[in-house]
DNA sequence: GCTATCATAATAGTGATTATCATTGTTAAT
DNA sequence: ATTAACAATGATAATCACTATTATGATAGC
């Protein structure tokens, strides 16, 4: 465990968001400024292969990371590009159902969400624009 | 309308699986042998513009396309990328109930599930292996 | 025929991610 | 302490998917 996976890691359980990792490359870099980019991506890939963290892809904008790999459900917004985390209960028996009904192995599920956030609605009222873009 | 846009058309309309821009590139190129791949793209973003074909991205795999826009849910083949149509029934409540509960506009939803396909599973169980990868 | 318009092919360019590799810790045995 | 073995790093080159640019050719209105 380097210091540089210790940070990588400290970023990642003290942020609510789902950054990508260019932004955490950039939160990283305030506690160990000589770091590159390619160790972030190194640790990132890593770590994900020992489920530590999962990997969220949405049209529009890139590879997020999640530091919670609990089964949960998230929100796109289409404006900001935001992910949101619902407390939208999980339906724990759609992978056996669909397992018995198709045969198909089934380890896991996802549900995501697309439209537009709070913050990007009250934009829209008050501007007609959003400051994310 | 091009004879390359319409011969994407008829490559999208043709294939049931969820092809990456790619494989349509080499499709396409069978009847219109000197099509660009920038031409494939852009009218692949077109498509998705007036909302003829809808963008899948999955963990793993890059971007791909489907000409059925019309709400349904996915399976995701960990082993060879491959991704089937579920018939697994639309949850037509769950969009106005998240909006409801989260104050959120919530314009559409999708499930995806994971694990292995028919296909693999075989492979698995005669050889240990797949062929796919 | 001439010109405006539009989609194209070819190509250069971009941004995100990964591979390469010499260098630098880090650990373990001596 | 010294050395050897090895793992992780930082810098950079390379790759990959995709987009922008540009010059070209087809089409349609005049």
């Amino acid at each position: 465990m380097s210091k540089q996976k210790e940070a990588i890691i400290r970023v990642l359980r003290e942020t609510s968001s789902h950054p990508s990792a260019e932004w955490i490359y950039e939160q990283v870099r305030k506690d160990v400024p000589d770091i590159g980019l390619a160790t972030v991506y190194r640790n990132l890939r890593l770590l994900k292969e020992a489920g530590q963290v999962s990997e969220i892809r949405t049209s529009g904008d890139g590879t997020r990371f999640d530091y919670n790999t609990r089964t949960h459900y998230h929100f796109h917004c289409d404006r900001c590009g935001r992910i949101l985390d619902l407390d939208e209960p999980i339906d724990t028996t759609i992978e056996a159902r669909i397992a018995r009904r198709t045969g198909l192995r089934v380890t896991r599920h996802h549900l995501e969400l697309g439209g537009v956030c709070l913050d990007c609605q009250k934009l829209e009222t008050h501007t007609g624009a959003c400051v994310w873009h």
